[in-house]
DNA sequence: TTGTTGATTTCGCAA
DNA sequence: TTGCGAAGTCAACAA
């Protein structure tokens, strides 16, 4: 960890330049150099491992395979530490899309009365359609599921639907998009591509999992 | 900047726990919290301002405006340092796509021999088409920039020429897909949908850019 | 304030 | 390795 008055000049996917000021370089036990201000939650400059840094007088040359360069121009130290943080356990995520994907492929009655799951994660030549379900009628229902959905979430269902429909042994197959938040767009755009929207409670669906005994 | 043993607990628009492990707690000018491990570009944990951090005892409380929650427990401090690092006059970026979409502009006979330029950011009403040009034939043509063209730019590009379509004075209108890089599936799409696509060069056009004498 | 779009996005998963 | 979709995306900019 340096503090350091310092130019930095990056050229690889793009050509930048930070002019001469005190920042924060974090070198970590595993190559990755960040260049940090003192505002803002992303680094201003930064070089993912593998990459080397080279350091002669007061250049920092950092390369990597793909011929990205960081030249490091340090006018003052203002501070140099050095850490052993050892390994991190990392962190466990929890309420993501494929926690949502799961529970509902348990409990595909929430979408509607009687319905049934027919396979998750059913593929096409554009992807994987989340679920694939047989509605109260016994006709087959697409459901996309979101965190939030917005636009281009109606245009993914859009594009599964499309090709899902062209199986003769499938079709024909509607589409519902469900998702704990919907943007104003995305409801006015599924509805005009005749998408239904499913509000899911993220809560009450994990509430209601557990008391669901399983049959194995 | 404090080097501590922590676990640290979020809660917000997931939940998230990190175990006991020496980490990084970095507190900006601005307010922002990051939580580093040794390794990775990322932090574990953050929260951007603004945002209240209450410190008592060994734990830290950190909320924002939107209910969300960071809970740092402490266990050891190992470092704890702080720095002034003033304001920074940020970062100058050179090779992003608005300055592709600049070049074009001005050589956008890099599309196809006689193309000419209508207008820079065509307005619609779902938002500005990059660039509307007229083809050798006379033909318009909107053109969608990109560094990478990935599927959703095809779809934007679609919608875009859909409702430029709906104009009687512009129609009809074809499209253009130009980026430095395609993904397969892009190609495959825009294909489908009758557009275009064209591989840009950046260092061509900057190259040949400058040779061109500005008339004033 | 809200929405949209780009990003040296980063990250994880799967083919 | 490559491709693709998600992200507590972040951040800039316009309406």
């Amino acid at each position: 960890m340096v503090i350091a008055r310092c130019s930095v000049d990056y050229t690889g996917r793009l050509s930048a330049h930070l002019p001469l000021a005190t920042r924060l370089l974090m070198v970590k036990a595993d190559g990755t150099l960040l260049i940090h201000s003192d505002s803002g939650s992303k680094p201003f400059n930064w070089m993912s491992p593998p990459c080397s840094l080279v350091e002669s007088d007061m250049l920092w040359r950092v390369t990597n395979k793909a011929g990205e360069e960081l030249l490091i121009t340090i006018d003052e130290v203002l501070h140099d530490s050095s850490h052993d943080l050892g390994v991190d356990p990392g962190l466990q995520k929890d309420g993501v899309e494929k926690h949502l994907q799961e529970l509902l492929a348990d409990r595909c009655e929430v979408l509607g009365a009687s319905w049934s799951l027919i396979r998750r994660e059913h593929p096409t030549d554009i992807g994987p359609v989340d679920l694939l379900c047989r509605d109260e009628t016994g006709a087959r229902v697409a459901v996309e599921i979101k965190r939030r959905a917005e636009i281009d979430g109606v245009e993914q269902l859009t594009r599964y639907l499309q090709r899902i429909n062209l199986d003769p042994w499938l079709a024909p197959v509607r589409g519902v998009l469900a998702a704990q938040q919907f943007t104003p767009q995305a409801r006015v755009l599924a509805a005009d591509r005749g998408i239904t929207c499913v509000t899911l409670d993220y809560d009450e669906l994990r509430g209601i999992e557990p008391s669901t005994p399983r049959l194995f």
